[in-house]
DNA sequence: TAATAATTTTTCTCTTATTTACATTGATAA
DNA sequence: TTATCAATGTAAATAAGAGAAAAATTATTA
């Protein structure tokens, strides 16, 4: 009885499939095909089952799949179905945008903490967060029992601050530094870089500008 | 004699390999082997070195690579050697602090255009451009020639602006509205969403929050 | 100059992911 | 109640990608 690991590239499409049922949901739309999502989704009826099958059978054969259920089940297999406090370091614009981002909230995920090295702004509000000094970082971050990070810090500051979190416990951290990070094997880092997704489409432009 | 046609996954590393390349060169380094790369990367010489065979031998057998060389080559792959105008649709939070960004000057990209429908907002500048009335829109990013948009309006705007948006002759759409867009098949659209990366992080975490 | 060591390039193999195909199930209508 | 239709779940086939191994090239050292 193998314990079957599912694919992370099943996991990376699953929050991708929630969003999009949560939209037909309020649509208000009950039921939905696999061949139905596909075509919203820009994917294929077979990849959506295969995707779901790893974690059983979630549809009705004839009908379709409950969209309420399996928006239910997947919160349960992402572990969404709770709120997860989240730590921002680097209180700049971007920083800044994030913590005050409405779309967190109403998806399970809540700013519980803001770090800035700025003696400018720390003290300051942001939404309904406070800078705070980065000294506290790691006793904060522990108290609180805070495991996912995103970090807005400058390149240059990047990989030190990521040493510091991993330190402090984090295990998840969502970069917005424009560099790669050197974190140990158990620590989850997703790296996002306008700059490297516009690279990537020039590739396709060829010469058109 | 087959055009061969490089996959998609090859060309997204490319920019993350370029990243990485430019740090090394800041350090003062002349040369580097896939070996020492691959570590700096998190990737594997093997891979690297594939990749890079798409387009031919740009490394030098028992040496490594000049990565002043690669660099130059990589940009010619990427048509970074030249400088993009993008327009950002959407001057919020995030909007503002994309068009802020330091980090696109640098690496070619400057933009040329910014874009809301609040006339609270339009009129005032945000970094050097002025935002402008979106109902200019299409006329504006015809007349300059821009193919790449960065999307930063709120979800329910967001489909019916990347229609807009293509009919103005935009080809790329980096979309940061938590949907996803309908667009045609010659459009490339890239979907930036901290709460998806953030999901996916959250199911591997399990129950440890 | 010849031998050795380093590292790329290329080819081959293996693994992973996607697609296809179909048997099965449940719903609907005659 | 039976036949038909729609759509799932899964097994099998195909395709794509990654990794490993072999061959080739360059630099270095004896």
């Amino acid at each position: 009885m193998a314990e079957e690991v599912v694919p992370d590239v099943v996991i990376s499409r699953l929050p991708w499939y929630l969003q999009t049922l949560n939209q037909l949901a309020r649509q208000g739309m009950h039921t939905v095909s696999s061949q139905m999502l596909a075509e919203r989704l820009g994917s294929t009826a077979a990849q959506i089952r295969k995707d779901l099958s790893y974690f059983g059978g979630f549809g009705k054969q004839g009908t379709g799949y409950s969209i309420y259920y399996l928006i239910e089940q997947l919160q349960k297999i992402l572990n969404l179905d709770r709120v997860w406090q989240v730590v921002v370091v680097g209180a700049g614009d971007l920083g800044r945008a994030l913590t005050r981002y409405q779309g967190f909230a109403s998806r399970g995920i809540e700013i519980g903490l803001l770090f800035d090295v700025d003696p400018k702004v720390i003290g300051t509000p942001v939404g309904s967060v406070i800078v705070e000094d980065v000294a506290n970082m790691a006793a904060e971050i522990r108290e609180k029992g805070i495991k996912i990070a995103i970090l807005t810090v400058p390149a240059q500051a990047a990989q030190q601050t990521a040493d510091q979190l991993v330190a402090a416990g984090i295990e998840s951290i969502l970069n917005y530094a424009p560099i790669t990070l050197i974190t140990p094997e158990n620590v989850h880092v997703q790296h996002i870089d306008p700059v490297l997704h516009l690279q990537r489409m020039m590739y396709y432009l060829g010469d058109k500008q």
